[in-house]
DNA sequence: GCAGTAACTATCATTTTGCAAGCGACTCGC
DNA sequence: GCGAGTCGCTTGCAAAATGATAGTTACTGC
């Protein structure tokens, strides 16, 4: 692997996915979104197997993007909430969809209004210095060292 | 798993993973885009396995995102290109970068910047209707069906 | 009690990943 | 024209992650 927890490298990329980068990490962050906040709604709208979905969930809670939440003492019932971080998180996964929409996206898809204008919500990435999209204008890396 | 190629959800964000949705698979199309194009300059920058690295790489070219081109005959040389669907997925890459800095970004990282005003690039995704930042706004989810 | 539900854990099979070694097609140096 | 080196892989096997299934704990409601 390019880096781990003690040996990070010097790319942005690799941290954030060291965090998120799986399918089902993912998958759990929209449900949640979507108001799935409850372990037996999160196993049965994905489909995933309890044990999966368990250890998703505390690698979620480690990483700091959800944390859970006890709203019942008796009976014992938890839900899963999205922190901070885990809200910041939502805009990539709706760029994400609308790539996916782009070049996957036969038949009918779920999609996001807004709220006040009913528009469909378009997701694009860009440069918040020029308002510009990324990819319309020439980059340069700089890697420090 | 909540769906398959057989079997698709009505989700744009699971239609675009199951497209790119690990790790190996986005630091490969961020190497690429680095430059990085041929196969040992991608294994010894990812410190990835070699059999790792060919399936991530086919699976990435059958998904349509890169392609492989012969460049070289005698010695048969090849390389490994973005499509218009892999150039399209790097805004979503330079946002998980944006998310990795700010929530897992000690040290120090590398950076792009606008190869024209000098400055700092800070991806950030918004809504191309409004020009809202995704998050900014109330949306409304709709499901078909 | 007894059935039912939420939220899990435990066990084991299957799948994927990762490491190390090797191989074919060449080029380069001598 | 022979040996060393490079590129772009493949093969074999071990280790780790994932997934299916069953079981457990803590309740509620009848």
């Amino acid at each position: 692997m390019s880096s781990d927890e003690n040996n990070l490298g010097t790319c942005p990329v690799d941290r954030g996915l060291m965090r998120v980068g799986d399918r089902w990490s993912m998958l759990v962050l929209r449900d949640i979104e979507r108001g799935l906040t409850r372990y037996e709604q999160l196993r049965t709208s994905l489909g995933i197997a309890p044990n999966i979905l368990s250890r998703r969930l505390s690698a979620l809670a480690d990483a700091g993007l959800i944390e859970k939440r006890r709203y019942s003492q008796r009976p014992p019932r938890d839900e899963y909430l999205l922190t901070e971080g885990g809200r910041d998180f939502l805009p990539i996964l709706m760029a994400i969809g609308a790539w996916g929409r782009k070049y996957n996206g036969a038949g009918a898809l779920s999609r996001h209004l807004d709220a006040a204008t009913g528009e469909v919500v378009r997701p694009v990435v860009v440069d918040a210095n020029t308002g510009a999209p990324i990819g319309s204008r020439p980059l340069h890396l700089e890697i420090p060292g």
